[in-house]
RNA sequence: GGUCCCAUCGUCUAACGGUUAGGACAACAGGUUUUCAUCCUGUAAAUCGGAGUUCGAUUCUCCGUGGGAUCACCA
């Protein structure tokens, strides 16, 4: 069976670079009919962040990113670490290390300075059993080493086939630190094979560390799983993405009003696609069709022009119910919201703003000329020189719009534009110079639905009432 | 610097060694329209360079160039 994890460190919020691999491994295993586990990498207690555990399975439970099994914690599993960190102690395929972090930089810049890669020099593994034992019993802080041995390994990656690394060019990794911790490479090979994880699915970034891995799988006498190293997301200049560069967390996304479906089907064709000419696709539809081997190697830019896109597509493609249900929380954090504004006319207007919603956030603005009791008309916004319309013409349009209206019983899109497009013929004026005075005081935007959906789904009660006192305000 | 990875329009990408190098987003130009959107039509836009293999390279090989990742008692 596919058992694949997430494995994130609780340093923070989820990076959408982390949530990617989270869809993509949690895709791979619901495809196979798999497994899907989560996992806390909390070896280093200085980085933790309060409440960042929690913030990821939030993210994760938004995107519908269930998992089967977890959160497991590394830092209530140390005893096991510290288990086969001994047993490669005894079988002398680790160290024990008592340099100090000053021995270490001192060792360090001298290679600099001879133009040497930086790499520890294994000076405590020559030490005699003496000197080792009084260290031990002067009770001196020492780490566990593993011993890398010169000589080639080979691993198949999903993504990039056959990789090639040399002992040569790999440090003596530490195992388990001074403080007793394990190490993000022990802890996570460790965890691996204990959980039965078939394939590692991770950031590219793993790639050079992937070596140290296979030899501890080997060393360990297990068999290493599968790994497939995905392509970086990268800023704008091509760099691995990063805060400095704009939103990196998943939450922001979230907060800026992106949908789930927006987020997800954009992020997942960072980096892979169907190789059909499809590109909408649901979470359920990715895990049906998504395939590692059509996964993308070089990087992809994090450009959100695509993702605005999509956003507005998913938007339009919502029921007035849905959507509303979305905006809600958003209205209720508005100053001007209060529950009895909302009548049984909300959903049409939801549906008539619908189209020019970029995000939900742009829900609260977009629908309070409708939610509004009065609105603070802003006399400027009636000008236009595009539209030719000054004072008079406005004081003029409404004056002639308003008793056609009051008689008209049937308030429908039709019998509203035949009935303004007579008064319009009438007057002799262009279309817009009725039409703009009416939206401005219908909505005070400059931006609206059309004046006659406006005038429908308003009713004719709160449009007339509107136009009426647009009028008083413009008279005054 | 060592090691490793990568390379098609601005961006995400497609193309059994044979295509007018395709699509989408963005851009631009039109159409619909009272505004803004939506919607429709169209235009422009790419194989990093050089060798080699081949009848034929975007595709395979090598070299170069460019970019990136990584070299911690962080993950």
């Amino acid at each position: 069976m596919v058992v694949t994890r997430f494995a994130p460190s609780p340093t923070g919020f989820l990076h959408v670079g982390g949530l990617r691999t989270a869809l993509y491994a949690y895709l791979f295993a619901r495809q196979n009919k798999g497994k899907f586990i989560l996992r806390i990498e909390d070896t280093d207690q200085k980085r933790f962040v309060e409440g960042s555990v929690e913030s990821l399975q939030e993210v994760l439970k938004f995107f519908d990113l269930n998992w089967d099994e977890g959160p497991y914690f590394q830092s209530q599993r140390t005893e096991l670490y510290r288990k086969f960190a001994n047993q490669l102690l005894d079988e002398g395929k680790a160290y024990r290390c008592f340099c100090t972090e000053e021995d270490l930089e001192q060792m360090r810049a001298d290679q600099t300075a001879r133009k040497i890669a930086p790499k520890y020099d294994r000076r405590c593994r020559e030490l005699n059993p003496e000197k080792m034992q009084a260290k031990l019993d002067a009770k001196v802080p020492f780490v566990i080493r593993q011993f890398i041995p010169y000589e080639e390994v080979t691993f198949t990656d999903l993504i990039r086939d056959e990789m090639r690394f040399h002992g040569r060019d790999v440090d003596d990794q530490v195992l388990i630190k001074s403080d007793g911790f394990p190490t993000y490479h022990l802890a996570n090979v460790v965890d691996d094979h204990d959980m039965g994880i078939t394939h590692v699915i991770r950031g590219e970034e793993w790639l050079p560390s992937t070596p140290k891995h296979i030899w501890l799988y080997r060393d360990l006498g297990w068999t290493p799983p599968t790994f497939a190293h995905l392509p970086l997301l990268l800023n704008p200049d091509r760099t691995k993405l990063s805060k400095r560069q704009g939103d990196v967390a998943a939450e922001d996304y979230i907060k800026k009003g992106y949908l789930k479906e927006a987020i997800l089907n954009f992020i997942a064709f960072l980096g892979w696609n169907p190789g059909t000419e499809e590109e909408l696709f649901t979470l359920d539809q990715l895990v049906e069709r998504f395939s590692l081997d059509r996964v993308q190697k070089g990087g992809a830019v994090f450009n959100l022009e695509k993702l605005d896109w999509l956003n507005g597509h998913y938007m339009r493609e919502k029921s007035p119910k849905d959507l509303a249900e979305l905006i809600m929380p958003l209205l209720e954090r508005e100053p001007w919201f209060s529950k009895n504004l909302l009548n049984d006319q909300f959903l049409t207007f939801v549906a008539s703003v619908q189209t020019r919603m970029k995000s939900l956030n742009d829900g609260p603005a977009m629908l309070r000329p409708f939610l509004l009791e009065n609105l603070d008309y802003n006399e400027a916004l009636f000008l236009s020189e595009k539209m030719k319309v000054d004072k008079a013409m406005v004081a003029l349009a409404l004056e002639q719009a308003l008793p056609a209206l009051e008689t008209l019983n049937d308030y429908t899109d039709d019998a509203i534009k035949e009935c303004l497009t007579k008064v319009i013929e009438k007057m002799g004026v262009k279309n817009g110079q009725m039409l703009w005075p009416l939206r401005v005081a219908l909505t005070n935007e400059e931006y609206s639905p059309g004046v006659f959906e406006l005038l429908r789904v308003m009713g004719k009660e709160l449009s007339l009432k509107r136009l009426r006192t647009a009028l008083d305000k413009i008279k005054a």
